[in-house]
DNA sequence: GTTGACTCTCCAGTTACTGGAAAGATTACG
DNA sequence: CGTAATCTTTCCAGTAACTGGAGAGTCAAC
């Protein structure tokens, strides 16, 4: 049984966050203090962690949601998981193409300037390239 | 001589962000006819382009703010403007190694997960295997 | 008994838009 | 010339996932 900032501590997250959670009914303090402060369990600590983890994973909120009711689910199967996390990884393998085609060409451009003290530059001409035919 | 959707079609982006993009003062229309419709030049579409593909290129608004500065600089220094670009291909480039190690991870957890009906699930322990050993 | 650390709620701001409502302007058609 | 469709305006609100701060109450220590 913690108040909030040893949770946050435990869990390895800012106590805002933690709170904005419980806030939006992902992770919720299981209980309040007489005084009225969020207090924490060990279970509930392991649900931050088990957020925090899946958000560094790149999973949304929502999905952390799903995640979080399998997680808590006893007769989940895990082709269900493995449905969410397959999706989530050719979503990270479409990204890494992207960035690898934002790179060339940029690496490119930045490679074709000359970085001197004179105006023309090949980046800026690229970034206008569309109607730099006009 | 255009109003805003001749302007944004031009420029391959939405109506709505045009209309962002002067709100923002990043780039106003020149002038407003006498009924008030933003009226855009050749001049001002080039700019829309320019911003559109530094977009494209992951450069922020406030990036794009510089480098519209520097594109609009006869006396830029093409130094300026590869420093600029330099540092968003450093930042690419990190991502690039995360979003590799997040794959990397992610997919021996998918791996190693059956995903059939029963509930023993890897990924779900590995997302959760920060406190799995308490 | 008061200082300092902790907690609460509520509000605002962030990024870069996007959607929608209500109202006025313009264009196309008959 | 009327009117219906389309375009434009402004303003307000919402998105995702927090983060920061104000103002007020609470708790432990010296």
């Amino acid at each position: 049984m913690m108040h909030i900032s040893a949770a946050a501590k435990t869990a390895e997250l800012p106590v805002k966050t933690v709170r904005y959670y419980a806030d939006i009914g992902l992770v919720s303090a299981p209980e309040r203090s007489v005084a009225g402060y969020r207090t924490y369990d060990e279970s509930a600590v392991r649900k931050l962690v088990f957020v925090r983890r899946a958000r560094e994973f790149g999973f949304s909120i929502d999905e952390c949601r799903e995640l979080l009711s399998l997680y808590e689910d006893q007769n989940r199967s895990s082709a269900d998981v493995k449905r969410i996390a397959t999706k989530r990884l050719e979503e990270i393998a479409e990204k890494q193409r992207e960035l690898q085609s934002l790179h060339d060409e940029l690496a490119h451009l930045v490679d074709a300037c000359k970085g001197d003290e004179r105006p023309d530059c090949p980046i800026i001409d690229g970034l206008g390239w569309v109607v730099a035919s006009e």
